[in-house]
DNA sequence: GTTAGCACTCAATAAGAAGGAGTGCTAATA
DNA sequence: TATTAGCACTCCTTCTTATTGAGTGCTAAC
């Protein structure tokens, strides 16, 4: 267990670390307001804290620097709220002040809009969509053999992909499918589209039209497409004015890294709601050893819809990002509920 | 005008210097075979070149490097096309095989393969969506006073958009509207559909329903949304591997460059076919000092769909570049034709 | 016109010297 | 016993100073 002044020591060299970058040396601390001992007793301490694993030092004779342990710490235990200004809260909320705006341009914004409160990269991952219910399914054909297939959901969402029309289809044979299918659909989840299809509608419609080729399984392999819902990145060069990546390596490697969505996916941790906080190597990923990651989700009603992340060095504003989310992600889901 | 032996010293020092990005000297120049005179004789002639304006020192005793005016010169009138190899070939062609593929991720995995072959970043405009034309115009009810307007075209593309419902439109009066604009904008391009409408259209349906509403102008917007066609990048961190761009405030300026729509835009010259290359400074652009690009574009018939691009550095291997860039645009061309 | 030879320039690298921030330890102090 | 002052020591950083080597420009000889 830490003493009082351990933890008041830990706290400074966190906080002074956090906004120089520089590490922390113990005349430095004994200089600060509010601390009633000497840089000799700070060594002793912070020779403690170091070797219970809260700090390190970058070399033998240097100051102190957090260790992941230390931030942890930090983060779990000694993380009180900040008081985000009122000038921040307006520019939240003015983001979701235009009802009409549609959901893909809201997170967009968004995502614009924290990166530049936070200075770094934020990361959006789009509403589910796969939870929406179908509004309605139609087919428009465009060309011999070639059509498109659209499905609006109830919250607006249009998903539509271009699909062949076998040859022994007449106009009136898709005009027949296309009700089936809207009888049968409609209301129904994207995520059961295809089961739904598979138990009901397929016989019916063979019934109605005596072929079933395969039309329609092509249509709705759209889960695959979309597969978690779109990544939206805002600030994405944020990243480069932070001290700890003038290593363009590192840098190079980061930016493969947002580049390729499947990788980025695993950075949102699965089934968790509210926000949740991982510290270098806590990612699992050698491109962010260096980085900490806050995430935050956004819900309508129960179900669990899309997520935020903020993504910075370890050395990152613990306090600010995590109000700033905290703000964020319940003003999208008062948006998103809306629509 | 240059002599032979200026051409040949010229041509040797830019190959050299595309291939290794160093300074190129009289002594490595006269080792190279198929130059039968002294590292002295080639002292003379590059000092010549030099006064010329075709190269330039990177310090008093450095070797030689390529001015802008001497890419311009290689460019303009030392430009062999280079045989391509069957490799590459194929793997850009495999691309256009697959004859159901969606436009949008024909042109995504396009910019992939680009920035792969070429080793530099890739670009592309998508295709000009103002010039397809409405093939059905629908409307989907979502909620109160909401609903989804879509707009399906001659090529598959699909427009859509969020607007508000006036309270005193029914069910049956959307339905009406619907018909009318189908009758009426069928055929129209996207482009037109503005002043149509205002010629035509808003009469009529004040006619049938008696008011009219900002309902329709709100819905045709649709122009703001996409400017010029989307915009996709393939290989942006490509960029990082370049000796060029081992400065991080260059990298920073390209990329946030990268990230701004309508500045990237300018990039590509307007109203202009085939292969175009600017060098450096003819970019006007800050960011781009040390950038060369070479733009393509990919038709439809005779109107004008898209650009592709490349960006890399000044030093970057403009014979390649061009070959690909060609097979490139013109295996678009006929992909998208045949949509 | 071409080339060999030589003095000169400048970047890059290495090696040393000085300065400074910081630590760890010891001994004195409250 | 807990705290602190003092001091030796470490190692990074910065600044010089040589040293080397690639390359040029010029002159004189071929």
């Amino acid at each position: 267990m830490l003493t009082n002044r351990q933890l008041q020591i830990l706290q400074v060299i966190i906080d002074d670390f956090i906004a120089t970058a520089q590490p922390v040396g113990s005349r430095q601390i004994a200089k600060k307001e509010g601390i009633g001992f000497s840089a000799a007793t700070i060594r002793n301490e912070m020779a403690d804290l170091e070797e219970l694993g809260y700090l390190e030092k970058t070399h033998t004779s240097s100051g102190r620097v957090p260790s992941e342990k230390g931030y942890r710490f930090y983060v779990d235990h000694m993380l009180k709220p900040q008081i985000i200004t009122n000038q921040d809260i307006i520019t939240i909320q003015s983001l979701f002040q235009d009802r009409m705006m549609e959901t893909e341009q809201v997170i967009r914004k968004s995502a614009d809009i924290l990166s530049e409160l936070t200075t770094y990269t934020s990361i959006i991952l789009g509403p589910d969509v796969q939870l929406h219910k179908v509004r309605r399914f139609s087919i428009v054909p465009i060309s011999v053999g070639s059509a498109v297939a659209i499905i609006v959901t109830d919250h607006g969402h249009v998903e539509n992909r271009l699909i062949s029309i076998p040859e022994n289809y007449s106009l009136s044979d898709i005009e027949k499918v296309v009700n089936i299918l809207n009888e049968r659909l409609v209301g129904v989840p994207l995520e059961q589209i295809h089961k739904k299809l598979e138990e009901e509608a397929t016989a019916v419609i063979a019934q109605h039209i005596g072929s079933y080729d395969g039309l329609l399984t092509s249509i709705f392999d759209l889960n695959k497409y979309h597969g978690e819902g779109k990544i939206y990145y805002g600030g994405k060069t944020n990243m480069l004015k932070q001290p700890e990546f003038h290593d363009l390596n590192k840098v190079r490697m980061l930016m493969e890294l947002m580049e390729k969505t499947s990788q980025i996916q695993t950075i949102f941790p699965h089934h968790q709601s509210g926000i949740q906080i991982r510290i270098g190597s806590e990612n699992h990923h050698i491109a962010m050893e260096d980085c900490s990651v806050i995430t935050a989700t956004y819900t309508i009603g129960e179900e669990q819809k899309g997520s935020i992340a903020i993504i910075g060095p370890t050395r990152m504003d613990y306090r600010r990002v995590v109000s700033i989310l905290d703000l964020m992600s319940s003003g999208l889901s008062r948006f998103i509920e809306r629509h």
